[in-house]
RNA sequence: GGAGGGGUGCCGGAGUGGACAAUCGGAGCAGACUGUAAAUCUGCCGCCUGAAGGCUACGUAGGUUCGAAUCCUACCCCCUCCA
């Protein structure tokens, strides 16, 4: 059984912000691309021209490429689905272009990933079963022609699950990708916005399908208590834009849960954001300092609140080896999520309604 | 001494008889962010209240009017120009 992993989001060939030599002390080991962000720019041929993705961001640890697939979610606007492939416009000039299963394997050989994914149609939260079920559908098929496209042996292709809000739908994917033989396996469209107890629910749906001889990727999850919720439901491997991203906005990981490093309490306080922390940020700088550079918009903010999130992460991945090591994982789980107090009831129900009110043809929820 | 311009909420700055507690910025306060179109977005932001509602407000003091930040009079202060 692998080691649980976080790989941070390096879309276009770098985590925001962050040197390799930073990610290294950080102790970051593998990094995600985007296929499709690098094939608009700077093209996937440069990238290959250049010595691949790892010569082109001075990264050696490992990468792992996404192929696109929630881009197809993230910018629908812009996308054009069919059984062929999809045809998209590029969120940058507008101009056209069409990504296929064979082609997305193609690009992510170039860019010499060591990780690759399948191409997936990754519906939005909200849509109806039937059009979740094509999804499903069409998911398989193109696995089917990725994994026929797929020749190189010294890359790992992971296969993705798909199913929406429903469980028949998760298990029916679970089913159909697992007949194929994947290196690892993915439980993708998650977390898009449905209440928690749905995400985890449908993470329950699929893992029993799984083979517990391959890695397990839940794509998209990455807040701590996540993390944690995650591999105590077997999953190996996350990836999330969140830490990092939450991090540019000031919110700051520390063992009493997420803080806002720009809230007026932080002005004057003399000690480090999170006391308990051995990253570069806590080591040398005080919380107050950190809320004037935000506050000033000063663009060292960023990378250090970056790094402090990402060396929480890589952190609690290591205490989280360590509990299973020990067989006390439950324990750490329990201690953990007690002491990191998680959004409020309030907030909770909020979420919860937000959900409800989402159009849809079919509620998953009952 | 004369001529002209101006004084609006924490700041800048609209408004120039009713739809104004007052556009819009900024600052301030809080929240969100999960296979990154994000150094982004949202809410609050005179006082009292959870809200309904009420109260006090546009330099000061009067006045006109059903009604004034907006019109009139006087005064105070600031800026520019001429002596």
């Amino acid at each position: 059984m692998p080691t649980p992993a976080f790989l941070p989001v390096a879309s276009q060939g770098t985590v925001k912000t962050l040197t390799p030599e930073e990610l290294k002390d950080i102790g970051i080991t593998m990094v995600l691309g985007n296929t499709y962000h690098l094939y608009l720019r700077p093209g996937i041929d440069t990238i290959e021209k250049l010595g691949g993705l790892h010569r082109y961001m001075a990264w050696d640890g490992p990468v792992l490429t996404d192929s696109g697939g929630y881009q197809i979610f993230s910018l629908a606007r812009l996308c054009q689905v069919t059984d062929d492939g999809v045809v998209f416009r590029s969120h940058i000039d507008g101009s056209e272009h069409r990504l296929t299963p064979e082609l997305v394997i193609e690009f992510q050989q170039k860019l010499d990933a060591d990780i690759i994914m399948t191409l997936d149609e990754c519906p939005a939260i909200n849509v109806s079963m039937t059009k979740v079920h094509e999804a499903v559908e069409r998911t398989y098929r193109w696995a089917e022609r990725c994994q026929k496209h797929h020749q190189s042996s010294d890359q790992l292709l992971f296969g993705i699950v798909q199913g929406g809000v429903f469980p028949e739908l998760r298990q029916h994917s679970a089913k159909a990708i697992t007949s194929l033989d994947f290196t690892g396996y993915a439980i993708g469209g998650l977390s898009l916005g449905e209440p928690k107890e749905l995400t985890w629910s449908m993470v329950d749906e699929t893992t029993p399908f799984l083979p517990t001889d391959r890695p397990r990727y839940l794509m998209g999850i990455g807040s701590p208590e996540d993390i944690i919720e995650g591999v105590s439901r077997g999953i190996d491997l996350f990836d999330s834009a969140l830490p990092t991203r939450v991090a540019r906005n000031g919110a700051l990981f520390t063992m009493q849960g997420r803080q806002n490093i720009r809230k007026a309490i932080y002005r004057t306080k003399e000690r480090p954001i999170d006391v308990d922390c051995d990253c570069y940020t806590c080591r040398t700088f005080t919380a107050a300092y950190l809320h004037h550079l935000f506050k000033c918009e000063e663009l060292l903010a960023y990378r250090l609140a970056t790094i402090h999130n990402l060396r929480f992460i890589t952190r609690l991945m290591q205490k989280i080896e360590k509990a299973i090591q020990q067989g006390t994982f439950t324990t750490f789980k329990n201690d953990f999520l007690s002491q990191y107090q998680v959004t409020d009831e309030e907030v909770r129900l909020a979420q919860k309604e937000k959900w409800l009110s989402l159009p849809r043809h079919h509620n998953a929820v009952s």
